[in-house]
DNA sequence: CGTATATTGTTGCTAGTAGCAAGTAATGTG
DNA sequence: CACATTACTTGCTACTAGCAACAATATACG
């Protein structure tokens, strides 16, 4: 199974590529601040250390990019109150508008990959990812 | 459900990232090396073109992954006799060892995915799988 | 209280990833 | 035979990513 899932990752990245280029160059964007965008979700706070962890990054990693996100406007960053090592970084007006785009994005993508299954299969497919989620 | 899906990704990658790192160490693989093995089927020549594609690259990053390969005797490659212009890549038995090593690897990961699952849930989400590859 | 330890994050460094543009060689087309 | 196309290759640049070393804060413990 696993390997079908590699090979469905592929795919997908085959079909939604070109889509999301066009969107990252639109944002100026790199990828990996692409998906940043995803992962900080809509208004809440997150720790640097969060925000690793999510992105499956090491933290120097993560905070590069998180760096790069507040210099582009994206992103706001400010230290804890609580503790003053960690600083919490949230969504900016500017970050929550390209969000919704890469949304809009991604919508497009589930079109054009489930456009060749019926209500029903993809129920169970809706389904099926949802089990996955749970279970991890 | 795009999102859900791009959500699943990182889960799985945090679970199985210090796994597929040890196994690329000890190979002595890059991380694009390692899925190049896997896109590389177990016997059947292919061309550069086909390669690139199935890896959802462009023609050149592909070439210069399998020229290292090559170079590292896990793959083997010859100028095609219909076609001068294209090489076509196969795996040694070198490359076969390893592959086989690698889906030794992606069932482990398996097992802690979807250790979880009861037995009904875990066909449910391989049906789902299985209906989506056919979709793309 | 004070020292050892752990956590959070930053910076320099190096290796790997990836597309673009320009070039080459072989093939197909009119 | 000229021209376009295809299948690469190479040089270049930007991005990705972990490691090691460092700094600052927080926590545990004698």
């Amino acid at each position: 199974m696993s390997r079908r899932f590699f090979e469905l990752v592929l795919a997908v990245r085959r079909k939604c590529q070109g889509n999301e280029e066009r969107i990252q160059r639109e944002l100026g964007l790199s990828p990996a601040e692409f998906n940043a965008l995803i992962v900080l979700g809509e208004g809440a706070e997150i720790t640097g250390c969060q925000f690793a962890e999510r992105m499956a990054l090491s933290l120097s990693r993560a905070g590069r990019v998180l760096g790069k996100l507040v210099a582009d406007g994206y992103v706001r960053a400010r230290p804890s109150d609580k503790d003053r090592r960690t600083t919490l970084a949230s969504l900016t007006p500017k970050g929550r508008r390209a969000r919704q785009r890469i949304f809009e994005h991604m919508e497009a993508c589930e079109a054009r990959i489930c456009g060749g299954l019926d209500a029903e299969r993809l129920a169970q497919v809706r389904n099926a990812l949802e089990l996955l989620e749970t279970a991890l």
